[in-house]
DNA sequence: ACAGTTGTAACAACTATTGTTACGATTAGA
DNA sequence: TCTAATCGTAACAATAGTTGTTACAACTGT
């Protein structure tokens, strides 16, 4: 697959308005941010208007506009983030039905759908245990 | 991601050969197993390509030429398969280097990957513990 | 020698990601 | 009311991965 991180990025962004704004100020806009990560401010725009819907971040438009936290970091978890910007199950299953007179073409379905659902579940608990505020935590440790 | 069925062929394809094998023939056909999968043959022989470098699966050329099992079906985790086909990581870090002026942009690509490196490991000990035997099981038990 | 199959290259169609330009919509402050 | 800054979003290109397909050389038991 075309290397994801989109995850990155995100947490990346929430991050960093999360210290901008324990430094006093109160938004942080797209360019700065964009500044950081490295890209383009368009990019941090559409990956934190995904953010805006699942709650997890709020923008203020106009004059003095710019973006805010929606929780605190503490209060996101990966698990949140993840869940806000990737779409789609991590494995899908045959793009074409499987020959279901086969017993296998009948049967493998169900039987991987099970696994992939464990799978996912273990996923999504690792990534619960994580907070953004660890992530700063972190960040600042190895500074 | 276009999503991802290699791993549901993959597991569809080692089982049916085991099935195969089981009821008494020696070798299957990519064009048998690609009837059950409902997709082209190329497409399978590709996918067993890949397995027999991982040494899971072993080919057979000439006339009666066709595809075996290197090893049992008990002896195959879909962790061995999922290593087989599956090239990259998960996530990806930034594209581009990150702001390294920035605590953040300096600090966020360790802390992201410690974490990553949890997930997949969590990813891995989950596919782990099914086996292509628990597979068929399910497979037939299915029918 | 023949027939059947593998192994692989080449190509098209589709989708997702990333980066970019452009521009209307919005709003605090002069 | 005007201005300047920024969001929100559409549109497009470049790149890459997946899936399906055709084609053909290489191989080997009968």
């Amino acid at each position: 697959m075309s290397a994801n991180s989109r995850l990155t990025i995100a947490a990346h962004t929430l991050t960093w308005i999360g210290l901008y704004q324990r430094r006093g100020h109160e938004v942080a806009t797209s360019e700065q941010i964009a500044a950081s990560v490295n890209t383009n401010p368009v990019v941090i725009r559409r990956l934190l208007g995904e953010l805006r819907k699942a709650g997890l971040a709020d923008a203020r438009r106009g004059a003095r506009a710019g973006w805010m936290l929606a929780r605190d970091l503490a209060a996101i978890t990966l698990l949140d983030v993840y869940r806000a910007i990737e779409p789609g199950p991590l494995f899908a299953l045959h793009p074409a039905t499987p020959d279901p007179e086969c017993v296998v073409g009948h049967g493998i379905g169900p039987a991987m759908t099970a696994v992939y659902d464990s799978v996912e579940s273990a996923l999504c608990r690792e990534l619960a245990k994580t907070t953004l505020e660890d992530v700063l935590r972190d960040v600042l440790k190895a500074g």
